[in-house]
DNA sequence: TTTTTGCAAGTAAATATTCACTCACGTGCA
DNA sequence: TGCACGTGAGTGAATATTTACTTGCAAAAA
């Protein structure tokens, strides 16, 4: 995914933002002050509003699916792969904070659907992902087989979710990959019989 | 917890806007409308808009907290007690999908303490209230011991609340009742050994 | 009984502020 | 010349909240 100086420029500031001021604080105004631009400025590279967060999507996007498509396909065993998985979004999400506030602010969704596409995206490539790891898992009789995968995958997403809410209710004050790497050795236990 | 006939006909009004409009049509003309009278009568009845929604927030508890703790006080099963808790819940949300709507819009409050302290003192009495229950199960030998209560804790809120939101996002279309039931059916082999 | 006073609940209108976005107009470079 | 990039000034539409004033009712005072 190629990428203009700018447009790189504007995912800085868009984490500056987010982290510091949340989704409210999110807004042209400060976006151009934090460039050191005027907003109309702005509108010469992107669109609208609505173009910069699905741009910030799909760069997230992009990164998730080069980071885990590899993981997915190398011949390791189906927990090593799910643990591999989700410690690299663990790792990066650490790194890169500003991305939660964004996903985890729903309530940005609603008004545009090019925004709730984006983000439908990125949980069904990683929903994808996760399933068919899970059903190569139970094929190969190292996971259990008394619960459908796909309500092993939703467990997984679910929990990954919800320690990502808890970091950041927390303003990200423990260690993400530390508490992350915690809670997959107990999925991982949980996935296997 | 009582209650006015105006503070009841401002929950009403919430509970439309937020269903049909979202949050972002949670506002002080809106609700004034929806009532049926302006918007300067809303601040005869609340101090500000936040001041409403952490009534509404409030009012949320009372609710859950009367309904879940007669639940965690009789003598059944502790797995027949959390399937029961959170039987009550989808019930409760599929009754009023709006509080929903409110709460998992998470980050678009995170401006306001109040709000933010009204929705901690929903989601720690639920999780105190598991907890509870998890330990017991796990000392009268019913639930596994492999993996500590907390995390048995967190699975079952995160997977909770990720159905719930998947519920939202398909705009209610699936019954939560029913998928709901389903999904504790699996979680209650996770829990028990 | 009548009159006075107080108060809860309502109103229209204005408030200050913020928002995303537009437009006419540079400026420097290939 | 044309084009990419930038700017200052402005726009209309929202936003939550405040203001000064009114109304109906009920209790207290005459």
């Amino acid at each position: 995914m190629q990428i203009t100086h700018r447009q790189q420029q504007v995912i800085d500031a868009c984490a500056k933002l987010l982290m510091t001021q949340g989704v409210q604080g999110l807004t042209t105004k400060n976006l151009a002050r934090e460039i050191g631009f005027s907003e109309s400025a702005l509108y010469r590279h992107f669109a609208s509003k609505e173009s910069i967060i699905a741009f910030l999507l799909e760069f997230l996007f992009q990164d998730i699916q080069s980071r885990l498509t590899p993981i997915a396909m190398n011949s390791k065993s189906p927990s090593d792969q799910v643990k591999a998985i989700f410690e690299s979004q663990f790792l990066f999400f650490e790194k890169h904070p500003f991305y939660l506030v964004a996903i985890l602010s729903e309530g940005l969704f609603d008004a545009s659907n090019e925004i709730k596409l984006a983000m439908m995206k990125i949980v069904n490539f990683k929903m994808q992902l996760l399933n068919q790891l899970i059903v190569k898992g139970i094929e190969n009789r190292i996971f259990r087989a008394d619960i459908p995968a796909e309500y092993l995958v939703h467990s997984l997403m679910g929990n990954f979710r919800l320690l990502c809410l808890k970091w950041k209710m927390q303003d990200f004050k423990f260690s993400l990959t530390h508490k992350g790497k915690e809670m997959m050795y107990y999925q991982i236990k949980i996935l296997e019989k």
